[in-house]
DNA sequence: TCATCCAGTAAACAGTCGTTCGCCGACTTT
DNA sequence: AAAGTCGGCGAACGACTGTTTACTGGATGA
């Protein structure tokens, strides 16, 4: 059974989390492959041989890294899914959870955009397919709601794909507003926040409208 | 006037030149942070030392870089600018456009896809910069259209940020196809250029609705 | 209690790195 | 023709890198 996971295995994840923190922390301000392993033992207070025990190199320790990220966003994005119905609160909604994100897990997001087209292939990989899994979910969710009768499966999984690149963009916006709280800081928040709702919006509006002319916008 | 610029100084850009490739072509695989003065010199056949003769250190190679880029990049938009006025057709010529740029000057956007996010600031200040130019001459370009008619400068630049957020991600998903010419990588290409041409039209579309309520869109 | 396991250590390995220095020699200017 | 400029060279520097090795000592299970 799942006894208390005794005092050794205990420590020794305890070490892991340590040097996944660490190196989260010095991500903050280089790229994964300028990272290095004695960098972040150091950081840590561990001798440079000890990190072996727990990843095989770098690219391992980054991969493990996107899957504590995804891990918080899948949380965070569970709360747009049991959202409202009416389109302006699920647009207000979703611009919040992104803010929100970013606040909150600004190191995780950070070392995402960084590495998703970064020069560590086994991480930009890692990335790429938790983005696709999410994609995939999205467009679940979109096939199911009424705006998406008529719709066969390629345009909504198209859709799903504009809102997910229009979610990492307006995330990415929020990063590049300073985290130490200041008047000029919160104001370029909301005017992020107010240009990615409008962009929303206007996604929305052109959803709403691609049965019009009964082609279903082929060409 | 513009003399035959000395054998002296030519030599001199030639060998600038030299390095910038040799630094374009090692960047194809790992990022700016992990590449090496060193690195750079040996495949030019440079003494390690010259390199301080054309940049004070890598960022300043990086900043070179940035801008030899969006010089290719630049010269290809006008061919946009001046294309044809039914939205199909710029919509069509938009997708191919940017399908050219990342076929002709692969490795020009790869870098600038990886560096936009990346461990050097100097780097990503640039690129941003240069988007925010991007973005600037979009808008204008916007508003003179007739589809802008009644919109306010806000929404205009809204549209452009949309716009040019959506054009880097699609040349970012025709880089992650192969470079080499195969069958699979050919109709990669087409699904991604189709599934961008339906984002953009859907897009289009929420555009021209974008005053039906006579609320501007706003909430 | 005793043998076993294994996370973490200290030291040494052969490299690599960025940067500085003085110097050469071909081009340029006078 | 002489003087000056300056791109490129070769060598040396101290510091840092990833990886391997044999080890120690506390938790673990018999």
């Amino acid at each position: 059974m799942s006894h208390t996971l005794g005092a050794r295995q205990a420590q020794k994840l305890r070490t892991r989390q340590a040097l996944l923190d660490a190196g989260l922390r010095l991500l903050e301000h280089q790229s994964l492959s300028s990272l290095g392993l004695r960098e972040i033992t150091r950081e840590v207070g561990v001798a440079p041989a000890g990190f072996y025990r727990h990843f095989r190199d770098m690219s391992d320790l980054g991969v493990a890294l996107v899957e504590e990220s995804f891990g918080s966003l899948r949380a965070m994005v569970r709360v747009i899914r049991d959202g409202r119905a009416r389109s302006d609160e699920v647009i207000d909604g979703t611009v919040d959870v992104i803010a929100a994100y970013v606040r909150d897990h600004r190191a995780h997001f950070r070392f995402i955009a960084r590495e998703r087209n970064g020069g560590v292939r086994e991480v930009r990989e890692a990335i790429a397919g938790e983005l696709t899994l999410f994609a995939e979910e999205l467009a679940i969710d979109l096939a199911g709601q009424p705006e998406s009768e008529g719709w066969n499966a390629e345009d909504v999984r198209m859709l799903a794909d504009l809102y997910v690149d229009h979610m990492v963009m307006t995330a990415t916006a929020f990063l590049d507003v300073p985290a130490a709280p200041s008047p000029e800081a919160a104001a370029a928040e909301r005017a992020i926040a107010r240009t990615a709702r409008r962009q929303m919006r206007l996604i929305h509006l052109g959803r709403s409208h691609w049965l019009d002319d009964g082609r279903g916008g082929a060409a």
